[in-house]
DNA sequence: GTTGCTGCAAATCCTTTGCAAGGTT
DNA sequence: AACCTTGCAAAGGATTTGCAGCAAC
C-alpha cells in the first residue's frame, strides 16, 4: 500500500486546497522515500520553491494528516509521511491514534497499534500510586532497527 | 522527595562545574514550580541573567539529568526538573529509563516506569507483522490531569 | 593563579508574515 | 472573474558564538 502523490493530491482537493506545480514537488519529494524530514530538508531538494511555500504547504499536509511530527531520539523533531491513502477516496487510513517505529539507521518511520499497550497505559490510572491522574492521551515512539537495515547490518558475530 | 537547590548544587560539583550565582538562581527558578519550563521562561522570570547564561546553564543540566526535555501535547518540546536527587550523594534517583506524565492542565511532570509496558513493547518485536525490526529504546508520554487538577476541576455531573 | 563563567552583542538558524504578481478553478 | 497561491523580502523568535572582564576554586 504506497503512499502516491495522485491519493494525496485527491485529498488536497477534498479539502479545497488547489494543486498547484510547487505542490506537486512538494509531494512528489517527500513521498518518494520513507524517511523523516524537516522542512529544510525539502526547500533544500526543491530550491527552486519558495521557503515560504515549502513551510506553508507542510502546515496544510499534516492539518490533513497526510504528514505528523514524530520525535527522534535526539529530541528533535521531524516530519514523516503518515498516510497510507485509499486510492478510491484519497482518505488517509492511518487511525487517527496511532504510534511511530523510527528506524534509528534510516529513519524509516512505520505506523502500529498495539491493544496490548492502549490497554496497559489505560491500567495506569489506578496503579501507580497516586501520581497519575485522569488519563487524556499518550504517544509512543519505537526506535529500532528496521528490518531492512537489521539485513544489511548484521551484527558481528 | 522534593528536588531541592542544594542536591543540585552537589551534582554540579560532582561534575567540576562551578556554582555560581546566576546558576543558584536558574536552578532556584526551576526547582520552585514541577512545571514544564523553556529557556524563554527562566529568561522572562530572571531578565537580569544574560539569556546565553541561561541557555548553557540548562545545556548543562541536561547533559547532568538533572532536566530533560518532555513533548507536549501540541507537539512542542520543553524541559522538565527531572531528578528526585538523592540528599547524600547528589545523584539523581530517576533511573536513565523512564516515562513522563504530563498533565494537561497545569503541565505538571510526573516520572514513572511500569514493566507491564516495557514487557508488551518488547513483545511488539516479533508481533506486528514484519514492519517492526530490532527495537533500540522507545518513548511515552503519557498525558492526564493530575490527581490535584482533577480535584480542582471536577467534572461537570 | 588558573580555569571557567558571565554578559553583551552579533551572528545564525528556523519560521512566519505582508504584499504584489501570477495561477487555478 | 473570484479566489487562492507563490515568491520575495522583511520581520520575528529562538539559540549559539566570540570575546573581554570577572569570579570560583
Amino acid at each position: 500500500m504506497p503512499r502516491t502523490p495522485e491519493s494525496i493530491f485527491k485529498t488536497l482537493v477534498n479539502r479545497n486546497a488547489r494543486v498547484t506545480a510547487p505542490r506537486r514537488e512538494i509531494i512528489d519529494c517527500i513521498s518518494k522515500v520513507p524517511r523523516t524530514f524537516t522542512a529544510e530538508d525539502v526547500c533544500a531538494q526543491l530550491p527552486h520553491i519558495g521557503r515560504a511555500t515549502v513551510y506553508r504547504t507542510l502546515k496544510i499536509l499534516q492539518d490533513a494528516n497526510i504528514i505528523c511530527k514524530v520525535v527522534l531520539p535526539n529530541d528533535e523533531m521531524a516530519y514523516s509521511v503518515s498516510a497510507d491513502l485509499d486510492q478510491e477516496s484519497g482518505v488517509s487510513r492511518v487511525p487517527a491514534h496511532h504510534h511511530h517505529a523510527v528506524c534509528t539507521v534510516c529513519t524509516a518511520v512505520r505506523y502500529f497499534n498495539a491493544e496490548a499497550i492502549e490497554r496497559v497505559i489505560h491500567a495506569l490510572s489506578g496503579s501507580v500510586q497516586g501520581v497519575m491522574g485522569e488519563i487524556i492521551d499518550h504517544r509512543i515512539e519505537v526506535y529500532d532497527i528496521c528490518p531492512r537495515c537489521v539485513v544489511q547490518n548484521p551484527e558481528p558475530a
